[in-house]
RNA sequence: ACAU
DNA sequence: CTATGT
């Protein structure tokens, strides 16, 4: 295999930032600098659109996939979600609203009832949601809900939850579930629009 | 603090 | 303002 020659340098952290056409002057922007981050890159284009894509406001993603969120009333405790095709604005799915819930255990059962119809249609497409705590319960394959532990969730959402981890435990499954940026690129289309 |  | 989670 016939090595490129590095013809440009990016030093994200340094010293100095942004792109450097030397290797010597990337180590004078680097070295001693405690975390240095810096690569090497074949093409000045690609180094500058490599420094640029950090600073750039991220765009949000297009094409197929499937988006997924929850909606909750933190007084009355109703719970409902659904699933929205990102690429036509189709409702994919739509459950509830269920009482007794919380926020996080609709999130999940969303991302999991998305991965279901994903393998029935199989369709491989990302599923997107916008809770961290959900995909940490998925990553887990376990609901870790307080308000469960603590008897304050309808038992029918409980042997929903049960359902839904034994369907992760059963099924493997193709698609990402990948991270909806928010703050970025606004509300995940799946969102209910009450806040 | 961050994410809902 | 309240509530659910890592
Ligand atoms: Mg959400
Ligand atoms: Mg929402």
């Amino acid at each position: 295999m016939a090595k490129k020659k590095n013809a440009a340098y990016v030093v994200w952290k340094g010293h100095k930032t942004g792109v450097f056409d030397t290797w010597a002057q990337c180590q004078q922007a680097t070295s001693g600098y405690a975390g240095a981050q810096f690569k090497g890159f074949t093409s000045k284009a690609e180094a500058l659109a490599a420094f640029n894509g950090e600073l750039s406001t991220p765009k949000a993603p297009t094409g197929h996939a499937l988006t997924v969120d929850a909606a909750w009333n933190s007084v009355g405790k109703d719970m409902e979600y659904q699933g929205v095709w990102l690429d036509t604005g189709e409702t994919a799915f739509r459950v509830g609203p269920i009482a007794d819930g919380t926020n996080n255990i609709g999130e999940f059962l969303a991302i999991v009832h998305g991965l279901a119809l994903l393998k029935q249609l199989g369709d491989d497409c990302p599923i997107y949601t916008d809770s961290a705590t959900a995909m940490a319960w998925l990553r887990k394959k376990k609901a870790n809900s307080q308000n469960v532990k603590e008897g304050r969730v309808d038992a029918k959402l409980i042997e929903l939850l049960a359902r839904a981890e034994l369907w992760l435990q059963e099924n493997p499954y193709p698609n990402k579930v990948l991270k909806w940026h928010t703050k970025d690129w606004g509300e995940i289309p799946a969102d209910f629009g009450r806040k």
